[in-house]
DNA sequence: TCTGGGGTCCTAGGACCC
DNA sequence: TCTGGGGTCCTAGGACCC
C-alpha cells in the first residue's frame, strides 16, 4: 500500500507557523512579481479566490475582507519541506519526495494503516505547524485520489482506500478532471465521448484507452484499476534542466538592464548545476515582451564543446547571444536562461584545446563564492556584469522573513 | 498597471543513413 | 513505364504536474 502525504495549503500554512494570529484568518500567497495567487488559507479559498487568478481581480475581496497577502518566500518555505520530509522519511521504509509539499510513503508491513497515518500527521503538526492530508491505497494514482478524499471529505484529513467495494464507490464520484495525470485537454475530449467519472474510464478496453490517451494514459488507467505501474522513485534524480526565469515589475528599454537580469540568472543556473555536481552542454536564452498583449519573443541556443558549470563561461555565453538577439525596438518584460543536455561533472570529457590548469583554478574560484554565498546568502558575492541597484527586480510587496534560516530574521522574545 | 516559475515525458515529423 | 523500405536520431511543441 502507498500512501500520500501532502501538506495543505503549504505556503499558506508556512506564513502562519510563525504568525499563530492569522489562524482562521484568510491568507493568500503571490507568485513572483506578486503576480496571481498560488496558494490560499481555507478561509481565503471559502471567499471563492481562485487559486492561479491574477492578483488585481481579487484586490477588492483582499480590502474588504482583510485577506493577508505575502509574497512567495521560497527560502522559508524550502526550509519547512526539509523538515516536513526529514520526520516523513524516518517514519517509513521507503518514500518518493515528489515535490515541495508531497511525498509518497511506502506502507509495506505497517500493520494498522489507519492509526499510523493519524500518528503520523499528529507527529508532523505538533514538530512543524504544518498540517497534513494522508491518503492511503494500493497504487500511485489512486493514492492520488485517496488524498483528496482526505483533504475535502474527511474531518481528520486520512482517507484509507483498501477494499475494492470502496474503491469502485470512490471512483464513481471522482470526475475525471480531478484525476492525477489527466488536464483540461484531455478532460474535454473524454467528456466529449460521455466519460466523465473515473470508473467509466477503467472500463474502457486497453486497446482504447491507449489510443484515446497513449501510453501514459495506459498506465494511468491501469494504475486507477489498482494495477501498481508506477513505481515509488526513491533515488535523487540528477535534473536533466535547470531554468531561471523572471517577469519584471517594469519593461525594461535598454541592453544594459537586461544584460545585467540575464546575466545574475545565468550565475543563479551555473551555481545550481554546482549544487548537483553537473555540467551543462547547452544553455537557451529567451527573451519576451509582455505576454498579456501580442508582441516579440527571441531565443537563442548556444551549444558548449565542453559541458560547464563555471559562472563566468556561461554568463560570456549568455551575454554573446544578448546582443545577437536583443532588438531595440521592443520593451522587454521577461527574460529567462535555461540550462540542458547535463552530465555528471566528474564524466565531463575535455577536448584537446582544454586547459586543465585554468579549469582547476576556475573550479576552487568557484567553490569559494559557493561557500560565501551559502554562508552568507545567494548572490552576496556575485561578478560586475550583475550590476548592484537592480532596478529590473520584479515585485515582492509583501515578503515575510527567513524565521528558520536567518540569524537576523529569528524571532525575539520581549522580556 | 496588472496573468509565476520550474520541471518531466511523449509524439510527430524531418533529416539522414544504408 | 516511373520514385523502396527500414531504421535512428534529433527537435519542437504539446500536455501535464506542483
Amino acid at each position: 500500500m502507498i500512501a500520500l502525504a501532502d501538506c495543505n495549503n503549504f505556503y499558506a500554512s508556512c506564513e502562519r507557523v510563525f504568525r499563530p494570529s492569522l489562524n482562521g484568518k484568510p491568507v493568500v500567497v503571490l507568485s513572483n512579481n506578486d503576480g496571481c495567487v498560488i496558494a490560499r488559507s481555507n478561509e481565503a479559498k471559502a471567499l471563492g479566490i481562485k487559486m492561479g487568478e491574477p492578483a488585481f481581480k481579487s484586490r477588492y475581496i483582499f480590502e474588504k475582507y482583510d485577506v493577508h497577502i505575502f509574497s512567495t518566500n521560497f527560502v522559508l518555505y524550502g526550509d519547512f519541506s526539509n523538515r516536513v520530509m526529514s520526520i516523513l522519511s524516518s517514519n517509513v521504509p521507503e518514500i518518493e519526495v515528489y515535490s515541495i509539499d508531497e511525498a509518497f510513503l511506502n506502507l509495506e508491513g505497517i500493520p494498522n494503516k489507519k492509526q499510523f497515518s493519524l500518528e503520523l500527521r499528529e507527529k508532523v503538526l505538533k514538530w512543524t505547524g504544518i498540517p497534513l492530508s494522508i491518503g492511503v491505497a494500493p497504487t500511485k494514482v489512486l493514492s492520488k485520489m485517496a488524498n483528496s478524499m482526505a483533504k475535502n471529505k474527511s474531518e481528520n484529513n486520512i482517507c484509507i482506500l483498501e477494499h475494492v467495494d470502496s474503491i469502485n464507490r470512490h471512483l464513481k464520484e471522482f470526475s475525471i478532471s480531478n484525476i492525477w495525470g489527466i488536464g483540461w485537454q484531455l478532460t474535454k475530449k473524454l467528456n466529449s465521448m460521455g466519460i466523465y467519472n473515473a470508473y467509466q474510464l477503467t472500463e474502457k478496453s486497453d486497446l482504447w484507452i491507449q489510443k484515446q490517451m497513449a501510453i501514459t494514459g495506459l498506465r494511468l488507467v491501469k494504475e486507477l484499476r489498482g494495477e501498481p505501474c508506477l513505481e515509488l522513485e526513491d533515488k535523487w534524480r540528477r535534473k536533466k534542466s535547470i531554468t531561471t526565469s523572471r517577469t519584471f515589475a517594469h519593461g525594461i528599454d535598454n541592453i544594459r538592464d537586461l544584460s545585467k537580469a540575464l546575466t545574475t540568472y545565468a550565475s543563479i543556473c551555473a551555481a545550481k548545476l554546482r549544487k548537483e555536481n553537473s555540467c551543462a552542454k547547452s544553455i537557451y536564452i529567451m527573451l519576451a515582451t509582455d505576454t498579456s498583449r501580442p508582441g516579440h519573443k527571441s531565443c537563442k541556443i548556444i551549444n558548449l564543446n565542453t559541458p560547464t558549470n563555471d559562472s563566468l563561461e556561461i554568463i560570456s555565453h549568455c551575454t554573446e547571444a544578448l546582443r545577437n538577439i536583443y532588438n531595440s525596438n521592443y520593451i522587454y518584460k521577461r527574460v529567462g536562461v535555461i540550462v540542458s543536455d547535463i552530465v555528471p561533472q566528474s564524466k565531463v570529457q575535455l577536448t584537446v584545446f582544454d586547459k586543465t590548469d585554468d579549469i582547476e583554478k576556475r573550479q576552487h574560484l568557484m567553490q569559494a563564492i559557493d561557500i560565501m554565498n551559502h554562508k552568507y546568502g545567494r548572490l552576496r558575492v556575485r561578478f560586475a556584469v550583475n550590476g548592484y541597484s537592480p532596478r529590473w527586480h520584479p515585485h515582492q510587496e509583501h515578503l515575510s522573513p527567513c524565521y528558520t534560516t536567518r540569524i537576523s530574521d529569528l524571532m525575539r522574545i520581549k522580556g
